[in-house]
RNA sequence: GCUCGCGUAGCUCAGUGGAUAGAGUGCUUCCCUCCGAAGGAAGAAGUCGCAGGUUCAAAUCCUGCCGCGAGUACCA
């Protein structure tokens, strides 16, 4: 049995014995980990809860010590319990039988369901994440979405679903229009030449997309004075828009270029996609049509005769202001009969839903290095290929989308909702997060000059129009390069081609853990000392600790195999023995919070927040180091001891190694 | 104005109503003849923004206030 399923047989328990007992009906069962071993395996709070229930319900009052020994009893015959005490005022500590749970257990999968496959039964949700512009290079605000996106996924695969991971290509917007404007009238270049460029760019070793990163704060500070040139934005905007003439070509190419760039990024950190949908396809097949033909029949949406919003279709949302004169409804067609973003958005949505009625055409965009294949949209039914899978449909659509779009992806949400108000608001889910910014330090560092203003506040935007930001290449090169010179001071002797493995690997695991180990809605103030660090709570760490753990199993004797080791095990009584000796609640308190991991794994996605699995791996690893420094494991000269010291040492080096892999962290051969 | 988020150790942050509020970092002092020191041990460091309330029990829930941030377009 393991530790997931325990839990769920003793809250089990305690439901059936309250309300046969006590006649009370609870559906949720609160249930701690008591803050040290000594006091128990699993805590129950609940004689408290159950003695006001009784009080409200017959008037009766009951002592909470008096009801939790009833308890007590019924809990004491549950399997895997060794004994249950009432401590305090009436709190259940339940103490398992730890021979039986440590051998029953020596072997589990620590995740069973990694990795997932795509079974037939398996609830399939939608996860949209990067979504980053295609008219530059990404910074590492948009790497925190993608980071998060990629291992939020990795988390709902981890729990059995079949995930499919879009990445939202806005191809048409005023961004993309922006960088054209760029390249057309201020560098005064056609596709031919754009083209040329981009060929003599790759062949000096530079990279397009951080050309038009630059060709893009060009043209914003050339906005400024340039009434002229900011006046092409909007006509250049129509022609993306409108499709099939020369600009749009251009736009489609530079578009384009860039995203092969960005997939190329968040390649380097172990982020992948299944689809790229485009917005040129949302407009051209006409999605939004048919999503307002659906909401003008349903009565979602309505024509407005006059006042502030007249000649326009609106959606009532009056959530963000007291009053009822309709000022804050929110406009979905233009008095001059475009469609704005969020109807697209809701058009959009209501595809991923699969209630649309509409699909894309989809081609092969391109294929990762081990056969992975990424598929984009398509407008042209002729340029299809076979071969697609099936796209969008989920049960459930997670938008990772940072925490300042919150207002237009409730209407979103209130808007599929209305069409479809049997899977209602909880079909979309907006895994929003807080910035990254600058501290004004860190923006000077990167050479910006800063106003006396600028200069008092806690923190600054980043900002791609500006230019201000951290490219996220050039800080993936940064970690590579001093991890890089760590191996090397370490491990002299190997390969430049395996010491760069390595240092990649270390720079990938600081990366990720250092955008993980915050919650959602907290700001990340960037600092270069902080994110470049490889000691302390970092993703360095837990790949060391794991590291340490895998060395032991290279120095093993033959004798002392695992197998061998887990045989040995069955001498139970000694088991029993070495786990209620002084060092056994030790050991044991290791082999819990190891066993820990799928109910982690479960609670991060029920919160919807991956920083919950990134704290438990650190702490995981944390506890690991200190089980080494605590106990000689391959020294120890009792056979059974030593068996269950390299048992735990294992079950921890796996445990360890799942969480870190679904955070998207590699466990190195050696650092 | 309204909506949302935040305020916890010098700094950066965790903390599903529950037991003595925890990490990392910085600071002081130790530990490699050892299964790897990217590590470990010890110490100092707290008015959980303020004031009320609910509760057997509040950093956590409710109300008010103060401070900071974001949003509140016929932009995306």
């Amino acid at each position: 049995m393991s530790l997931t399923e325990i839990q769920k047989a003793l809250r089990e328990t305690v439901r059936s014995t309250a309300a046969a007992e006590f006649g009370v009906e609870f559906d949720q069962i609160a249930a701690e980990t008591p803050p040290k071993t000594e006091l128990g395996d699993i805590a129950f709070p609940v004689a408290f809860e159950l003695a006001k229930r009784i009080k409200q319900a017959t008037g009766e009052k009951r002592n909470p010590r008096e009801i939790a020994e009833v308890l007590k009893t019924a809990l004491e015959s549950a399997r895997s319990v060794g004994r249950v005490e009432v401590a305090g005022a009436g709190y259940l500590n339940v103490f398992f039988e730890r021979s039986t749970f440590f051998i029953e257990n020596a072997d589990a999968e620590p995740l069973p369901a990694l990795p997932v496959s795509k079974a037939a039964n398996a609830i399939k949700v939608c996860v949209e994440h990067t979504s980053v512009n295609p008219n530059k290079a990404a910074h590492i605000g948009h790497v925190r979405n993608s980071v998060m996106g990629d291992t939020f996924q990795r988390i709902l695969k981890a729990t059995g679903k079949n995930v499919e991971i879009q990445n939202y290509i806005d191809n048409t917007g005023v961004q993309v229009a922006d960088v054209v404007v760029g390249f057309v009238y201020l560098e005064e270049m056609d596709l031919a030449a754009i083209m040329e460029l981009d060929r003599e760019l790759s062949s000096s070793g530079k990279s397009f997309d951080y050309y038009c990163w630059d060709l893009y704060t060009k043209v914003g500070v050339e906005y400024q004075t340039n009434e002229e040139l900011k006046a092409k934005r909007a006509e250049v905007l129509h022609m993306i828009e409108e499709g099939g003439n020369p600009t749009a070509e251009l736009a489609d190419y530079v578009a384009t270029r860039n995203v092969h760039c960005i997939l190329e990024t968040m390649e380097r950190l172990g982020i992948r996609y299944d689809l790229l949908p485009r917005e040129s396809e949302i407009l051209h097949l006409h999605f939004w049509d048919k999503a307002f033909e659906q909401m003008k029949q349903l009565g979602v949406i309505h024509y407005e005769k006059e006042g502030k919003h007249a000649g326009c279709w609106v959606m009532p949302f009056e959530e963000h202001s007291g009053t009822d004169d309709h000022e804050n409804d929110k406009i979905l067609v233009r008095s001059n009969g475009t469609v704005t973003y969020t109807g697209k958005d809701i058009a959009y949505q209501m595809w991923k839903l699969g209630i649309l009625g509409l699909d894309f055409h989809y081609r092969l965009f391109h294929r990762y290095q081990d056969g992975q294949e990424v598929w984009i949209t398509t407008g042209d039914e002729a340029k299809s290929e076979p071969g697609a899978p099936e796209f969008g449909g989920g049960e459930t659509i997670y938008n990772v989308i940072d925490s300042r779009q919150s207002y237009p992806q409730d209407i979103v949400r209130k808007g599929v909702a209305a069409i479809s108000p049997e899977r209602g608001e909880k079909a979309s889910i907006h895994l929003s997060y807080e910035m990254v910014a600058l501290s004004p330090a860190a923006a000077e560092e990167l050479g910006f000059l800063l106003s006396e203003e600028d200069r008092k506040r806690p923190f600054i935007e980043m900002s791609g129009r500006k230019g201000l930001g951290v490219k996220a290449d050039d800080l993936i090169d940064r970690l590579e390069a001093n991890a890089l010179g760590e191996v090397e001071a370490r491990h002299s002797d190997s390969s430049e081609e395996e010491k760069k493995f390595i240092a990649h690997q270390i720079a990938v695991g600081a990366l990720r853990y250092f955008l993980l180990k915050f919650t959602r809605n907290t700001v990340i103030v960037f600092d270069f000392k902080e994110a470049l660090s490889f000691e302390g709570e970092t993703g360095c760490f837990c790949q060391y600790s794991a590291v340490r753990a895998n060395s032991i199993f290279r120095k093993l004797a033959a004798a002392d195999s695992l197998d061998s080791c887990r045989e040995r095990l069955s001498d139970s009584d000694a088991v029993k023995t070495i786990l209620s000796s002084g060092t056994g609640d030790d050991i044991w308190s290791m082999a819990v919070l190891l066993s820990r991991l799928e109910e982690t794994v479960e609670q991060a996605a029920a919160a919807n927040e991956p920083a919950i699995l990134a704290k438990y791996t650190f702490n995981l690893a944390k506890a690991f180091n200190l089980f080494y420094h605590h106990h000689r494991i391959i020294a120890e000269p009792n056979d059974t001891k030593r068996a269950v010291l390299i048992v735990v040492a294992d079950m921890a080096r796996r445990s360890l190694t799942s969480a870190l892999a679904t955070l998207g962290i590699e466990v190195p051969e050696k650092m």
